[in-house]
DNA sequence: CAGTGGTCTAGACCACAAC
DNA sequence: TTGTGGTCTAGACCACTGC
């Protein structure tokens, strides 16, 4: 055990009490002052120190436990876990993830139109026959070259896509804008070798391995609000994780 | 909101109250006696039904929606959502994936030595300078084909893979009997062309893509226990996962 | 307005680990 | 035996949604 790490609380503020801690305690991680392996808590104790109940101190330590940074064990405590802190994969987009790392990526739609869904898309969407879908088609690029190439299709009640900048706006960001709340993403992630026409659009020799994403993604009123599948230049992007069990 | 579907409690099971509603609530999303779209609760009058403090019920029904199977809406409800259940990509290993899809994978180990680390793998799993590590090669197939090549590294001291058949056992189940208690992993996915050996282990020509997977697990101590690259046919593997905005 | 989930309190008893 | 996290109770007030 350790003198905590000079956590301070504004009980006026709207963000909520455990949520102030957790993020004061990822700062001390990410800073060092608490280094891997060592043990924070106990939950008691520090629920007491802070002058909360220690149901709302369990609450602010279990965010951290989901993200991998802690680590709990009954009967001994709660330490951080070693090694360095990765980015979670959330449900965020490619363009949110290199604005993020301080990228400025560039956009060019190759295609936007309303069309009728096959039946594999409609059944993503659980859409009826004869429902109709936004087809949006992009190419993205950080620098002089290009990075993925990427196809989404919308239900066309989700959001009217032209009235937005495409080249300007990330798609996730426009719906959001939209007031689209997303919470549940379903993906698989594999490879491929890509195609003649794709290759070119990508800088890539034909047959040139390709890593590949699918996605829905849900609202939450459990409704799919978007299906898109992508194709990333694999020596260029990467997809990183962190899982945790609880 | 609708009745609520029988969900029984055994106040005398060593199994955790919350966890046996959410169980139960699982199965009637997976029976699609709640089918997608369809509201539960609320929280209070479920709580009252079931005899329950409205905590503990509220912690049945968060496990389900860090599952993705559920979404909260203040001031509306809680509903399930659209789409196929994925099952949800944990910290299991290749080997617990196959099992659990009902398919006989064949593991022959090519190669298990102590060496000593290069730099990359010390600094992944955090090592001294002059420690040693187990190095595991392994080719996994499912019925005629080669799926995966294995390599994977731990420090000497998590487990010793020398009294164990890791051509019937996989490496994460002997960890587990070892008494290792996995709790957090990190992992980076991508994707290459095939090298000559390589494509030659795996049935597939020189340059094909293959699927990439790095990654590092931790345990209930925070320790680094297992550092691992592998490369999967893409044509026979693939990745799923769920993720949660919270 | 009524109904919903989001947050928070102040306790209690238990299971497990370490000594 | 002592200290830790794991579970559970019975309330409370608030913020947001939809009518």
């Amino acid at each position: 055990m350790r003198p905590h790490t000079h956590i301070t609380l504004d009980r006026n503020s709207p963000v909520p009490l455990y949520f102030q801690v957790a993020e004061q305690l990822e700062q001390a991680i990410a800073a060092g002052t608490l280094g891997a392996g060592e043990r924070i808590g106990n939950e008691v104790a520090l629920a007491a120190d802070l002058g909360l109940s220690r149901p709302t101190m369990r609450q602010a330590i279990q965010v951290l436990v989901d993200k991998g940074l802690l680590v709990r064990k009954r009967g001994v405590g709660t330490q951080v876990v070693a090694g360095r802190v990765h980015r979670p994969l959330g449900l965020t987009s490619l363009y949110d993830d290199l604005t993020k790392a301080g990228q400025q990526p560039r956009t060019v739609v190759l295609k936007l139109d309303v069309v009728h869904p096959d039946d594999q898309v409609r059944a993503e969407l659980r859409l009826p026959e004869d429902a109709r879908v936004w087809y949006l088609e992009r190419l993205r690029s950080v620098g002089p070259d290009p990075l993925a190439h990427m196809v989404n299709y919308l239900p066309i009640d989700v959001v009217d896509l032209s009235s937005v900048d495409l080249g300007e706006t990330g798609l996730y960001e426009a719906m959001r804008r939209a007031g689209v709340v997303m919470r549940v993403g379903r993906q698989r992630i594999s490879a491929r070798r890509a195609e003649a026409a794709e290759a070119r659009m990508l800088g890539e020799s034909e047959g040139a391995p390709l890593l590949t994403m699918e996605r829905t993604t849900y609202d939450d009123a459990g409704r799919a609000v978007e299906f898109g599948t992508h194709a990333y230049r694999p020596d260029r992007y990467a997809f990183e994780s962190t899982l945790v069990d609880r």
